[in-house]
DNA sequence: CTGAAAGCGCTAACAG
DNA sequence: CTGTTAGCGCTTTCAG
């Protein structure tokens, strides 16, 4: 037979045919069945149901993506997924997803460098999702982002380009209330342990941190500068803990302020006798430290919610999409590590 | 136009024939320069690529999909993601999978009653993925778990059914391990502070921990399970905390060591001088606890990429697979919270 | 209530 | 080097 095409086509599993043969239907019966959208007399029916059964029938997905035009899954970018906050995010992200009936692909942008966003971005237009979430997108995504246009995103934690609307937490406030906790209990000043440059969390928080000192009258001293881990925050708070000046820290994340804590506690120092510590994030283990972390809570299930509804309340819809950003709030808790600084 | 058939379906976006329409060629030499897998004359290319620019053009992959069998996407199926283990892991089988050109999808199972992992499975079976990785399955999968019969899977930190390969680190040399070191310490016995009934490595770390007492002719006391949050392991921490026959005790992991720690503090008690406590998993934060916590340090990124590559060497190759599990070793790390029991 | 046809977008094979 | 053809599996429309 002369150029009878496709050849090399690999076949998944069973497929619909497979189970109309079977069963001795037409494959839109078995299609009815299925889906069932449609009528089916009884007797119909269960002979479809048990041919299924008989070959381990499961509908192929991806003829139907191709059919309908979409995928029925959002995809969640990230430098990583082992952090408390992106994995607090994900699993957000991955409930409120389902519940829409929505599953969830995970794709990682291996560097910072913003240059690697690039490609990335070319692998996730490629992506077999239908929206796109970005989490904690430090130095990126530049003005280079190439998305495919229709694509649906929503952004957290994120510098704002006015491209793609945004859900943040009131880090401004919640970093300027967590110094003035300290001012208040009668610190003489405010020392910042805090996240990496190109962060945009890492700059709210610390613009937060210099706004309150300022409203203070008090001037910022040098802020330090970590990558998030516990590991920096216990390397960087060595010196902290030898400056006899610094009575009160306040820390871009739990992770840092735990690795400070323990710094402190090598240098003979109490927490918060000598040196009061504040963290942000309010991870699971914050409150059962010891002391139990005073820290910025986070809500991070409705953070998780907001950017699902995001994505999926665009899709569909025709540019351009409303962009309004959502603010979840955050807020101070107090707990063991914050108090008075030590009477000189 | 009579029966012209196909109404009702949905296009995602530029196609590979609105592409050749506007480079005029034809669709297949639009395929050749979006596959690079056949050679194509310079200025043809050049035409084809500045009408996908022009477009904003990228493969359908729900097509790619159906046409080639293959999804390139693997699944990963757990409780939850917001865990330490579990985002670990996570993060390490991302890692993996991405170095084979593969993405991740992930899928909850929202309760441990095994009832309910039926029809996540199912849900599953209609996945878009090529295989499926089974993350910490507690309370599951039962006999009962119907699966696409083809689909590759491999299994971690689960009972074994003998039905799919595993990935498991020596959890019950290592709680031994663990135990003896503080029978060598000097305690006199070693309390348990356990996982969750249901749970496979709960159990494998609790029988470890009966072991090593039995070789030292000590009879277990009674273990008390918790569910592995901090929480759980600073409320039951508080029985222990006030028995002063307990100087010593083996926690299922970090995060419900650091809880039992935390409960010791508040009764009074010094860790180690009075109580020595040894956690498991390794999480980063261990290190950082004060004082650093003793632990079984797990190698999640060795487990992630085993499970990978488990999954991946089945794919294509037909049934039976081979089914040898892989051990990852797993290994004591003594830091602050173990010493020798108080003098009487 | 059921069957026939058609096409979503892609690419392997063949024929020029 | 490029075009034609066919079909992966599914579901919507139309005709019976």
């Amino acid at each position: 037979m002369a150029g009878n095409g496709a050849r090399g086509v690999r076949k998944t599993g069973p497929s619909i045919g497979d189970v109309a043969r079977l069963a001795g239907v037409s494959a839109q019966t078995v299609s009815r069945v299925s889906t069932g959208r449609e009528v089916v007399a009884p007797d119909t029916r269960e002979r479809v149901l048990r041919a299924m059964e008989q070959l381990g029938y499961s509908p192929n997905r991806a003829a139907r993506a191709l059919r309908d035009g979409r995928y029925g899954s959002i995809g969640l970018l990230a430098h990583r997924f082992d952090r408390t906050g992106e994995a607090l995010t994900t699993d957000a992200v991955l409930r409120a997803a389902e519940e829409q009936g929505y599953s969830v692909s995970l794709i990682t942008v291996h560097d910072a460098e913003s240059d690697k966003w690039e490609p990335a971005a070319r692998r996730l237009a490629d992506q077999t999702v239908d929206g796109l979430i970005i989490m904690r997108a430090e130095g990126g995504p530049g003005d280079s982002f190439a998305m495919r246009p229709s694509m649906p995103v929503a952004v957290s934690d994120s510098r704002p380009h006015g491209r793609f609307p945004r859900v943040a937490s009131n880090e401004f406030g919640s970093a300027k209330d967590a110094v003035w906790h300290l001012l208040d209990l009668g610190h003489r000043t405010v020392h910042h342990l805090g996240g990496p440059e190109g962060s945009e969390p890492a700059r709210l928080r610390a613009a937060g941190w210099r706004a309150a000192l300022l409203e203070a009258g008090i001037a910022p001293p040098a802020p330090i500068l970590g990558d998030w881990t516990a590991d920096a925050g216990h390397a960087l708070g060595r010196a902290l803990a030898e400056d006899p000046d610094v009575t009160a820290v306040f820390c871009a994340n739990d992770e840092m302020a735990l690795g400070l804590i323990l710094a402190l506690h090598e240098s003979g120092k109490r927490v918060p006798r000598d040196v009061s510590v504040i963290g942000y994030d309010g991870i699971a283990l914050s409150r059962f430290s010891v002391p139990p972390l005073t820290t910025i809570q986070q809500d991070f299930p409705r953070i998780g919610a907001e950017l699902v509804r995001m994505v999926l309340s665009q899709i569909g819809k025709p540019r351009p999409f409303e962009v309004a950003d959502v603010v979840v709030p955050s807020e101070l808790v107090v707990r063991g590590t914050t108090g008075p600084p030590p009477e000189r």
